[in-house]
DNA sequence: ATAGACCGTGACATTAATGTCAGAGTCAAT
DNA sequence: ATTGACTCTGACATTAATGTCACGGTCTAT
């Protein structure tokens, strides 16, 4: 129920050709249609052109925005992407070999991140404790002298 | 060695008076001017001004300016310390009610950054297994067909 | 009074991916 | 032809703390 009132031509589309409109791609990838430009000018992914200027992905792209996409949620950069995404969407990842050192690589960074949030995370409950446990000494002995 | 060839005017001033100019105190608390001059724009720090404009730190600002450094490296930002900064230079830290929800509140997101960090990384371990287990088989295989 | 170390303000840059807006053009259905 | 959904480009905004530059004023030792 209220799906929506707007009228959406893209149904009738997607049933027709193997060419995307980037509304239509980014409805089918959630990917937004500036993020879908950026991947473009990043150099990601490369739809044609109609006569009139708009761009026509082909029916492929669905899966290799979703990749890209996969990428940047495991922190990936647009830049590291573009160094294998054409090795990986020709080859499998498995047979990628410039995937290998970005992985590793990231591991490395993540390593790092979460070594400097576990140290801050240890003095932040330090301090959390020694507050607790001062306040908690002075309501006891607030509760020796007035309580009961 | 090589101590450094310009002539400066700090140490002279340091032993005089107890009032601080910006790059006096910027060398005592290793915050750069730039960083002075912005915590003073967030409200962190308030110093006086001479006739002729110049700001003039009192000498517990090294100490101030360090608790502030302080904070920020356990991530916190200068909102959130402009919010209890004048409780815990009055007081002690223990003894700042404002203090404890926010470290709480920053506890929290860091304990979240940390789960989608280590979610992440064992996602990419996941690819670099399978990247490096793949390859040590087809090694295995070409050993098993070519070597010896 | 001159040099040169210092200070003042204001502004722009950095980072990365995305949001948002304006102004204009396209397409399809009526 | 009109309407409305859609697309194009280009530009500016976001975030937070800091770097950096320009341009000008101040202080102090000589």
């Amino acid at each position: 129920m209220s799906r929506s009132i707007i009228k959406l031509r893209s149904t009738i589309r997607l049933k027709e050709g193997c060419a995307l409109k980037i509304g239509e791609l980014s409805k089918a990838t959630g990917a937004s249609i500036r993020s879908l430009r950026y991947y473009e000018k990043q150099g990601l992914i490369a739809p044609l052109r109609t006569e009139s200027g708009y761009r026509e992905y082909h029916k492929f792209a669905v899966e290799q925005v979703k990749t890209i996409r996969l990428y940047l949620n495991l922190g990936l950069s647009t830049e590291q992407i573009a160094g294998f995404l054409h090795c990986v969407l020709t080859n499998k990842e498995v047979f990628c070999n410039e995937i290998l050192p970005v992985y590793q690589q990231k591991l490395k960074e993540i390593d790092e991140q979460i070594q400097t949030l576990v140290r801050i995370r240890s003095n932040l409950e330090e301090r959390i404790q020694s507050i607790v446990s001062e306040q908690t000494d002075n309501e006891s002995m607030e509760g020796t002298n007035d309580e009961s």
